[in-house]
DNA sequence: GGCACGTGTAAGTCTTAACTTACATACTTC
DNA sequence: GAAGTATGTAAGTTAAGACTTACACGTGCC
């Protein structure tokens, strides 16, 4: 994981709002004009903040039509665990100096 | 863990400069203006990213006397290891509406 | 005393992210 | 075909961080 992957995830879950969007998403999968009218605040804003989540890998969205025809974006969670500790961006910045070579450690033992 | 406190680290390590910061703290504890040197960034920049990784919990600083006499302000790493999942997200987000009576959902217990 | 090296901070600029308003499109129901 | 609800995006404003420059202060050394 280079420094660039680990920052898209942890600038994405690093606001307050988007902090929220996860716990209420987590809820259970919701469309954005329900999700928008819960949280209370505008549906551009949050479609960024869902844009940014889902870029992270957090949340993911499919665009699905109800029976009546309705086109509603729904939104679930991703399964994600992150570590945050010294060893794991230390590992990320040297991925980062690694160059071209990615380094896969999947295991660091 | 409220949601501010989560977010106090989450927002410090969400930081390129910071994230290089902590992997050269890492390493060894040194003094602002090595640091600075060894990052290629301005002291009083540097300054900043660790007044906030402290605040954060993330590093602790020392202003230490040389033998020399001079004063030089140490940095170390402070031991700390946060997960980032739902649960964790959802825990401070709920943390946050204890104490808070402005929103109650309509699922009374 | 003047230079080199360190800490600490104030004040400004500049860039980016967050947020708002507005509009285009599509389908349903009345 | 107008009113309601939904998605999607563009364009503008505002607020927040990041970053620079500059200075005050202290100590050791030539």
């Amino acid at each position: 994981m280079t420094s660039e992957e680990l920052l898209t995830v942890l600038a994405a879950v690093g606001h307050a709002q988007r902090l929220r969007v996860i716990a209420e998403v987590a809820g259970g999968r919701t469309y954005v004009s329900e999700l928008a009218r819960r949280l209370g605040i505008s549906r551009p804003l949050l479609y960024m903040h869902l844009e940014r989540l889902e870029k992270a890998g957090l949340v993911v969205g499919s665009l699905e039509l109800s029976k009546s025809g309705k086109a509603l974006k729904y939104f679930e969670l991703a399964p994600f665990d992150l570590r945050v500790n010294a060893e794991t961006i230390t590992a990320a910045v040297a991925a980062d100096a690694e160059g071209t070579d990615s380094d896969v450690k999947g295991n660091p033992t």
